[in-house]
DNA sequence: CGGCGCGATGAAAGCGCTTACACTCCGAGC
DNA sequence: GCTCGGAGTGTAAGCGCTTTCATCGCGCCG
């Protein structure tokens, strides 16, 4: 039993030396493999503890060819909607010893050299949790071919696990709650469809859209359609120029909170209150929509999170499995930024409140 | 030359062969080391690339003992604050081909578990940072034993690198701002100082209300501080116990934005204008804040955290270097949630605005 | 003209694990 | 009593790199 210096870091030759087993004993022992005596088990494990020890990550990785890496790939790392997922699967990772990398790809060009040079990740992680990224199913195939398992929030590729809301629906839930209300002049503050790194979430939120507007018997027009990025600036540059329109709306869909946040700015800029002169809804229940009394479609972003995780987890332990799409639930919550539509004085067009 | 089967990655043998080199060479060569014939170096490179070889990172880590990987600890990763910190971060570490984990601890036992037991980060990574987690000498030395760097935003320790906000100024800033309107009356929300997690930027920043108060020849009064935690939750139940108060403030200075946001939460909730009936100024400037016409002092998260990472990253490359405090710099935002106090109808404690 | 020193390269020894395979018991089956 | 099989354990061969040290030319100095 050599006793090692305590400035060096115990090994799984240590160990097996002050057990009085071998290095394989000591392997099997802490891993929870069979064939080891319960008794050898414990003393193992009890010198194991006594000394501190802990495999080391780079050399078990080497050997075993497993990482227990994952990452998460985000298109960007602030903002509430991506940090939140973030949240529900590093919490996860956590929970299962799992270490949990983030990275950020912005563009399209970023997302590609990462997907498409999959040689970049091979032995480098276990499992890839891709929220909101598009990926072929070609780069999915080369993923798996390197042994990287794949699960996805939004859109769905191959047998991959996947988590996503109904975008329909959820963008229908919204628009209903509008029609309901009387609206008959609804707007649409969209995502770019053609946005080459998000174009599923908004044309399936347009569909919703235009779905609610047919079951309202409201026909479709396009001028009341405005696109934006996803973020506060797009909501506000939209909502201007929906406002600019000859006959603006009176109510607005947006198809995040953020937008929706950016909408309410312009809303003010220019003395118009929300759920008074426009209604406003939105999708997200945004940590911040309650102090602005937003009505929106809430979804539970941090379990998506962690459900894609988990589902990536078994992918990882058995990669022929196939998976069913996990379905996130959606409500609408709402708020004070929604109300019927202003009384039109025809003669005048000044706006009132209906009285109720 | 052996083919090798693309089904199979390649290994520096392999690219050896192919280059009619030693794997020495390929090492040297591909990490742009020293002593290798510019010539050589071309025909390695180039035969690498043409076979997609990468360095196997595990295998890299166990030879070398540098993993190429860092830590990013928070205490939440949702939330507007730390997710930004972590994209800055983030940011640099996809500059220089590092790893970056993220590691949430939520809980002072948690952090202990990390920072004390540091055999666990051992080999596991070659540094941390550090966002607001509170760490001791011991903890640090510890860490660096393990030859694991660290660096913080927020509390500095040791020499390592650090960069933070003078927090005592930016509540300064804030204050002042208030008493120049002409309040008298200005109101704390304040962080919890007994919160082990996190009681050092409270601490400070109600040394900067204190001394503004001071500066401005207010008496400091401690029925008008209010503690709460950091988020909107906090803000929203310490302002209305503020304005349950016998004489309720004016003016009010909450330590975060969020805390603010919940403060104008319970002020709607009560029927009150902020930048009307009460003043309020937070710190961080969110980026809904200016949706909210929030006054507030505003910091520079991400870069602070891309600074930190930055100098985790020069640690890890020369680890007795001692760094000073890298300071980043506020400044307040005026918008429209501070006003100067209204004028008190003193027979009926109406209150109306101050004519201008 | 004989070293000398230095730049370029290669051979090989690890790094600290995992795991296939070999081996040793020991009880059961015949 | 002897064989057989399986549980428990050990031996040793990698995993794919990095790095030390030795080797080999070759221009240069004395």
């Amino acid at each position: 039993m050599t006793q090692r210096s305590n400035r060096t870091r115990a090994t799984i030759e240590d160990v097996a030396d002050a057990a009085n087993v071998s290095v394989a004993t000591v392997s099997r022992a802490l891993r929870g493999l069979p064939n080891v005596a319960p008794s050898t088990r414990a003393r193992v494990s009890e010198v194991a503890t006594a000394m501190h020890y802990r495999a080391d990550p780079a050399a078990a990785r080497l050997a075993a060819g497993r990482t227990r890496t994952i990452v998460v790939v985000v298109p960007h790392l602030a903002g509430w909607y991506f940090s939140t997922v973030v949240a529900g699967v590093e919490a996860v990772c956590a929970e299962t010893g799992y270490d949990c990398i983030v990275m950020a790809v912005g563009t399209i060009e970023e997302s590609n050299r990462l997907l498409h040079e999959t040689h970049h990740l091979e032995r480098r992680i276990d499992g890839v949790v891709l929220v909101n990224i598009p990926i072929s199913e070609a780069q999915a195939r080369s993923l798996a071919e390197r042994g990287v398992s794949c699960s996805t929030i939004g859109v769905r590729v191959g047998h991959q696990p996947n988590v996503s809301i109904d975008d329909v629906a959820a963008a229908r839930l919204a628009v209903d709650h509008l029609v309901q209300l009387g609206h008959r002049r609804i707007a649409l503050i969209s995502g770019q469809v053609e946005d080459p790194m998000n174009f599923e979430v908004p044309k399936m939120r347009q569909r919703g859209y235009a779905g609610a507007l047919e079951a309202g018997g409201i026909g479709f027009d396009d001028t009341l359609v405005e696109a934006g990025n996803f973020g506060i600036d797009g909501g506000r540059e939209a909502m201007a120029a929906l406002l600019d329109r000859p006959s603006p709306p009176t109510a607005v869909f947006a198809m995040s909170d953020e937008m929706a946040f950016g909408a309410l700015m312009t809303l003010q800029e220019r003395g118009l209150a929300a759920g008074r002169d426009v209604s406003l809804v939105g999708i997200d229940d945004h940590d911040v929509s309650r102090v602005l009394g937003l009505t929106t479609v809430r979804q539970h972003v941090a379990e998506q999170g962690a459900l894609a995780c988990r589902g990536l987890m078994t992918a990882i332990d058995s990669p022929t499995a196939r998976f069913e799409t996990i379905r996130s639930p959606v409500d609408l919550v709402v708020r004070s930024t929604t109300s019927p539509p202003p009384v039109e004085m025809a003669s005048t067009g000044v706006r009132t409140s209906r009285l109720s």
